[in-house]
DNA sequence: TAATATTACTTTGACAGATAGAGTAATTTA
DNA sequence: TAAATTACTCTATCTGTCAAAGTAATATTA
């Protein structure tokens, strides 16, 4: 399992991403995110909502109730034309970043 | 200039990375980082500092007055023996990080 | 059908890392 | 000798993460 601190910063860019596939509601990102990386990352509940509430408010994701239910209401969120710029732009700062760090952490062996 | 927040996390063991190359004092850490990552990346001279308070309290690196300067007092830093291993051990959280992030951020354009 | 599990979201408070800003002090350079 | 540079320290603040506790609806199981 990943520390949060190593992957913090790079959450908001992950749901970003997974948003821009087709409108998700939060749990359903939140098995997404375990599934996909086979739970080497789980994201906490608090966390998850605390980024779509920043995401939110920069009017990066939308959100809206939807009509059929499993138990709690769910509460779909939606890429906004901003949001996917802004994504676009964090991934090429991902490749950097990977650049950077990589800058120091090879050759060690 | 890559975001903190971003880099976060992966600055005690970019720090401990350069002292195990030699011992060195804060200033000169600073200023090789900027050569290294061609001012793509600067430590704030806080953050620095508050690196190496955290590294040595968890035993990681040891410091040591040298005796010539050239203005301020110079305090150098060498990595311990449990600071290599636990060097070892980010560097491989740093490759799987990569793996797990790239789940999300791949194939985009 | 009542109890329990699961789905789904929200709020609060605490904590840790990063950093601006201000300060101290010695040495170098102009 | 004044200004610039080198070098470190401390404090207060901000932001992101998350534990914990709560609300509420649906599904399961006994």
């Amino acid at each position: 399992m990943i520390r949060s601190d190593i992957i913090r910063g790079h959450l908001d860019s992950i749901i970003l991403r997974l948003i821009l596939e087709k409108d998700q509601y939060g749990y359903e990102i939140s098995k997404q995110i375990s599934l996909k990386t086979k739970d080497r990352f789980q994201i906490k509940e608090a966390t998850l909502y605390a980024v779509f509430q920043r995401l939110e408010k920069k009017e990066l994701i939308e959100s809206y109730f939807g009509n059929i239910s499993h138990g709690g209401k769910r509460k779909y969120y939606t890429i906004t034309t901003f949001g996917k710029a802004y994504l676009k732009e964090t991934v090429k700062e991902w490749q950097e970043t990977k650049e950077i760090i990589d800058l120091f952490m090879e050759g060690l062996d």
